[in-house]
DNA sequence: AAATTCATCGGTATCGTTTCCGAAAATTTG
DNA sequence: CAAATTTTCGGAAACGATACCGATGAATTT
């Protein structure tokens, strides 16, 4: 695996090696004809700049890191994907790492990527990060990072979120506009700004209808199925059935609905379930549910074209951008369908 | 963002370049002492090797990049987690680029990475690959490739596999033994190794136990749930209604169930399914899908740890590695409970 | 005490680029 | 046609590390 390097090409043509580079760079001073010919040459001989010595002279990687909490669900990857669209394209290399919800292992993962010289960092955090001091020293060095999702406020970086607020208060509005009244939150992760704004939403439409009844409309169960089926089996077990359940995600409604199905309740007439789209379930599950769809995608791009922004200009002023989503009406929460035309 | 460099170390404490070197290196001649002295003091300054400078000095990237055709599933995120967890440790950076199911894209992937002198290749082709000269020019220089799941036999590299014959028979024959002989295969594109040995595990099957009647009983569906949704679609149509189907894989199979559900064809009474594993819906869908489990995350690993093998040793003889699986009994195919014990 | 070995360290070439400075060649100007 | 510009190119110094070759002094041997 020996390589051509710039030296042979020069040595081989008869010219100097900054000639040669100047060839490759598109630089004014050099003639047109000898451009061409040394591009030629370099062609048959199979040459190419090597990435890493252009890297070492220009004290830039083109790498970003990105580092997920998983990507088991479809959420992390599809916004990987939104991101990777962006960026490689631009000649930047994104360097993937997940943490497994593990704090401890994503502070190695950004380190990995600091150490590694990356240019910049695209982070959503784990469920268990409270220490945030090495991620504070990264911003005072001036360090590019822009958080999404999963975000840490204290932190002063851009942030690229979902307006959790308005679709939870949105998806609960729905649920009581369907006629229920007895709606229940299976909300997430306290640390989790979107946790807080998707259970602020639920409470504040709950209130302005005047629904608002006790604490235990409120219930931590978590985000994955088998939170869902935990939580939704206790409430079984203390005779405490809802008429309906906004679920902080998908898994958790998903386990919720599994749950009520090996009971025999039915849904959406006993009891209606909306859920927040993290994973492709919603169309799977029977009957099919009711969900906030996301930007996923989109939600990479952005962070994406807010990063490189970032990279450009010196000064960083950080922003935060908020996304919208949609509502995906299906079967899990519709009662009166005289009004509504259902999603296929 | 001015950084630390070995230059400034030495200058600071007064020794030369060479002597930080060696004792960020560990090498032998070097007093004890001085090398604390140097490592603490260069902790104080904050300084740490430059990686770009020491791969361009060692001709190693330490990159091995990774191309799959999609990780919108689950099964390559998991495959990834497994590579990622024997790579990194090690030291190396794990590139991952996605192909979305496209010849033109992935060789332009596989390009980048090359380009940018990635270290070695895992890979698994895209449906529409076709085109593999550039493939062996690199295998023919030498460059460390491993393919997996989805492979081109023809490129004469190392290749991890699932023993995709052995469990299409199983799970056929499986079929057969709770009483059903009517069944179909909905199979996957031609192009692909796993394709083509389900495909014949399945007739072998068939075969051996008499039940192979027409070619009708195989039919050219795809790997997706609307494939699967389609050629359901069809048969029911056309009143061709088996009594079960093996499908090629997990979404093909919801697929599948999804339609006879809307057309109220009870499953397994009427209908028995056995899928092959590439997703997380089996647990989720009503009846829960009897499914082939493949070792994703083994596979993962086991692709990493034979790229390292033949990153260390010069001469390079392609192994064929193939993994065996699970059987995961679920309600879409099981009417004789008598014997068999259901799992969870 | 002289010679030899050994541990420890300094100096420098090198990896493959780009960039800067200045020199030569080509062109324009007076 | 000489002088002044402008193109076009060559040479060398970075970028930040490692590796090799010796040099130096101490320790050991003869």
């Amino acid at each position: 695996m020996k390589h051509v390097s710039i030296k042979d090409v020069a040595k081989e043509i008869g010219v100097a090696v900054s000639t040669v580079s100047r060839a490759f760079n598109d630089k004014y001073d050099i003639k047109p004809e000898t451009r061409e010919m040394i591009l030629r040459k370099a062609e048959e001989m199979g040459y190419y700049p090597n990435p890493i010595a252009k890297k070492l002279q220009q004290r830039k990687t083109l790498n970003i890191g990105v580092v997920v909490p998983e990507f088991r669900n479809a959420f992390f990857p599809d916004v990987i994907t939104g991101i990777q669209d962006v960026l490689i394209p631009k000649g930047y290399q994104v360097l993937i790492m997940q943490s497994n919800e593990d704090a401890e292992r994503e502070l190695s993962n950004v380190k990995t990527l600091y150490d590694n010289m990356a240019d910049g960092l695209i982070i959503s955090f784990s469920a268990t990060t409270h220490e945030t001091g090495y991620y504070e020293k990264l911003v005072d060095k001036g360090f590019p990072i822009v958080q999404f999702n999963r975000v840490i406020d204290k932190l002063n970086t851009s942030k690229i979120l979902f307006d959790d607020y308005t679709w939870a208060f949105f998806a609960t509005e729905h649920l009581i506009l369907q006629g229920y009244n007895n709606i229940v939150h299976f909300s997430g992760p306290k640390d989790f700004s979107f946790s807080r704004l998707r259970r602020k939403g639920f409470i504040d439409a709950l209130k302005k209808h005047n629904l608002c009844h006790s604490d235990d409309q409120i219930i931590s169960a978590g985000i994955t199925i088998e939170a869902g089926k935990k939580a939704m089996q206790e409430l079984l077990n203390e005779n405490k059935l809802p008429d309906a359940i906004f679920a902080i995600n998908d898994p958790a409604a998903i386990g919720a609905i599994l749950v009520l199905k090996e009971n025999n309740i039915r849904i959406p007439e006993e009891i209606g379930i909306v859920g927040f789209s993290e994973s492709r379930f919603s169309d799977v599950i029977e009957p099919s549910l009711t969900t906030v769809q996301q930007p996923t995608y989109e939600m990479g791009q952005t962070a994406a074209n807010v990063i490189l922004q970032e990279l450009k200009s010196n000064i960083k002023i950080p922003q935060t951008l908020t996304l919208g989503g949609n509502f995906k009406l299906k079967k899990s929460s519709v009662r009166i369908t005289a009004k509504l035309a259902l999603e296929d």
